[in-house]
DNA sequence: TAAAATCTTGACAAAATTAGTCAGGATTAT
DNA sequence: ATAATCCTGACTAATTTTGTCAAGATTTTA
């Protein structure tokens, strides 16, 4: 499983898409990297991706910048994730089912497993999801919780 | 948490002791070493962690080595897993309410519940179930989620 | 007691990954 | 024409992960 801050900054950055596009209108890099305290080559990197994955459109010259290509209730997290990072994958052998000479490593399933989890939460939870702040119906207990790749 | 090979090696450690400790005798790391494919004194780094944790136990000179210190049906993969990865990230909005000048950032409840949900699922997951197989009940239910409204 | 098998520890080094920069170019509204 | 913006590839810096190493401590057994 591959999350990092590259992940989480294009989530956020496109959170602020969201929240500042009103109608058709394109958002700068520049006023996204300013708002959410971002720099702005990397964000051009994200966006280069994003851009990619048909998760925005973008217009050049003065007046332009990125607007979402859907409404953000249509836009999952985990294809925003999946667009700049190489991979979601919890297992160590990529998913091989002959990951330990023939056979499944031990902990073949347990990974894998994990991996449903986390890509079923992020596939269920939408851009305005988010924004709306709704959550499923776990507990909230637990914070300080990394998981990285 | 973070989720590392290291975190991976410790748990897939865990399971060889599970699978080949009978009773209450011990087992060297070399053992482990040579049927995992792992190297030795990386695997002694980790026991290191374990240990201290009060995972394993560990009796020095010939003969000794580590075994389980509770039946492997109470211990759970996330205390394995976090016993060996560092907690920290200051850097990133780690659990801090306050993260983004005072505020929640925006991702900052959708990160936090993921990582409430990961968490969940190894805290449910014992040693005994992954060498059974078993998906938890958690795991069966998280797999129909769906996020509405 | 001596030797061998094992754990114990801290520090160090190599490798890999992530994060971020840079320079230059292309396009478009005004 | 100019300025604002996206676009791209290549590059470096920083950090983290993945180990290695050397020296020591403890215990069993001959």
């Amino acid at each position: 499983m591959r999350l990092t801050t590259k992940g989480r900054y294009a989530v956020t950055a496109l959170l602020d898409l969201s929240l500042y596009q009103s109608g058709k209108k394109f958002i700068s890099i520049s006023q996204i990297a300013s708002r959410q305290t971002m720099p702005v080559s990397y964000l051009e990197q994200l966006f280069r991706n994003l851009r990619r994955a048909g998760i925005v459109e973008s217009a050049r010259g003065p007046g332009g910048g990125y607007r979402l290509s859907r409404p953000s209730t249509e836009i999952n997290i985990s294809e925003v994730v999946a667009s700049v990072e190489d991979k979601m994958d919890a297992t160590q052998c990529g998913g091989a089912t002959d990951c330990n000479s023939g056979k499944r490593c031990l902990t073949h399933d347990l990974w894998t497993e994990l991996n449903e989890q986390v890509d079923s939460f992020l596939l269920n939870k939408s851009l305005q999801d988010v924004i709306k702040n709704k959550r499923t119906s776990l507990a909230r207990k637990q914070e300080g919780l990394i998981v990285t790749g």
